[in-house]
DNA sequence: ATCTAAATGTCGAGC
DNA sequence: GCTCGACGTTTAGAT
């Protein structure tokens, strides 16, 4: 990985044109040519960017880029697509380069869709007498999270999300849709179950006569069966 | 901007909880505070990360890091939420300092909502005899990107999306569906237009009775006003 | 502050 | 390869 100091202006252009007035930056070149433009502040995000696969060359600076004060141009082309940036170098205040190696990469220790799985076992949190008919119900546009019957032996589709916004409610309305048309499913009631829902979600949610239940994280992994417990 | 190349270990509790192996990576630490473990491949985005406004400590590293190899243990822990990101430092390879300033940041160039624009310069793009009412039209849900009326007098409402999918639909769908219901509107044809319309939400707009369009961006750039050009 | 739609989204799974 | 949904989404815009 190579670190670039400098001050410097950008140009952008692919799916969309943009461009950066000189300033300041740290300029990030990655082992496979990716390349981040970084401000002192701000996300993650950098300011401008190249993402592989992509090559970078240095162009011959002109005369005219010369006499705006340009020491170096640096073109970084995207193999595959039009995708450019142009940087351009007026002043190198630090160029380190190190080996880094290849990098193991994040291991997600409590993956959110372990919901469904707590929800599954604890499905009494949808209403007493509830039981489970199967998780991931395959129909022809997708999978319900969980399919259910309630005390009346009635069929109960439960679409599950971390946090409950209006995308999901759609989502589940088309699967309620679909499964109301099928006889044997026939009347389907949606459960929308979340560990917050935001209030546009709910009144939509609502309005669609679909029931909202918010999930307790914390509750349903301290009633988590022990014994299917990692530690 | 501090940047620190270190063989380094990490550990993220907040939103989810995730761990990173023992292994040589940059490490960014901006003026605001927040941190980017990078490391010498992927994208834009970190291995991990934490967002302003958050604050880092070197915390006192314990007898059985310290026998584990540890010399430095960070702490960033989010100012205002409980996300908290550790990072163990077995050895800094390098460690340096840089005054960046403050950035002007990006300006974008071609935005695409210049999308609409050129539509509504040239409606007949939706077929003949089209005419425009208006950009932005209000409802109380929201704004029509435009408003037309076609060879026969009925209203058009279509909706613009660079790429469309099944989520440009449903809000076309959620507009047409109050539309509708105006009797100095009704009936209102509805149009979704995009650069590229995805299969599945091309189904879903032809199963509810709105046109697709497919938008030549480069085409309709070509054949715009030339007086309105800026170059 | 809250909510919604867009993003040069990125990422990973399933097909 | 493409498509689709999730994301510690982030981010900008509007209410």
């Amino acid at each position: 990985m190579r670190v670039v100091i400098a001050r410097c202006a950008a140009r952008y252009s692919g799916r969309l044109a943009a461009h950066l007035p000189l300033a300041t930056r740290a300029i990030m070149v990655k082992a496979d040519g990716s390349v981040l433009l970084h401000s002192d502040g701000g996300s993650y995000k950098p300011l401008n960017w190249m993402s592989p696969p992509c090559t970078l060359r240095t162009a011959v600076v002109d005369e005219t880029a010369a006499e705006r004060g340009v020491v170096e141009l640096w073109v970084v082309q995207h193999d595959k697509t039009d995708d450019r940036l142009e940087i351009e170098l007026h002043e190198v205040l630090s160029d380190t380069e190190h080996e880094l190696g290849s990098d193991p990469g994040l291991i997600k220790d409590g993956v959110e869709a372990h919901l469904q799985e707590l929800l599954a076992e604890q499905i009494a949190l949808l209403g007493d007498g509830h039981t489970l008919i199967r998780r991931e119900y395959m129909t022809a546009i997708g999978p319900v999270d969980i399919l259910a019957r309630d005390s009346s032996g009635a069929s109960v589709a439960v679409e599950i999300k971390r946090r409950g916004e209006i995308d999901g409610v759609e989502q589940l309305t088309r699967y309620l849709e679909l499964m109301n048309r099928d006889p044997l499913l026939a009347p389907v009631q949606g459960v929308f179950a979340a560990q917050e829902i935001k209030p546009q979600a709910r009144v939509l949610a609502e309005d669609r006569g679909i029931r909202c239940v918010v999930l307790d994280y914390e509750a349903m992994r301290g009633a988590e069966d022990p014994t299917t417990r990692l530690f």
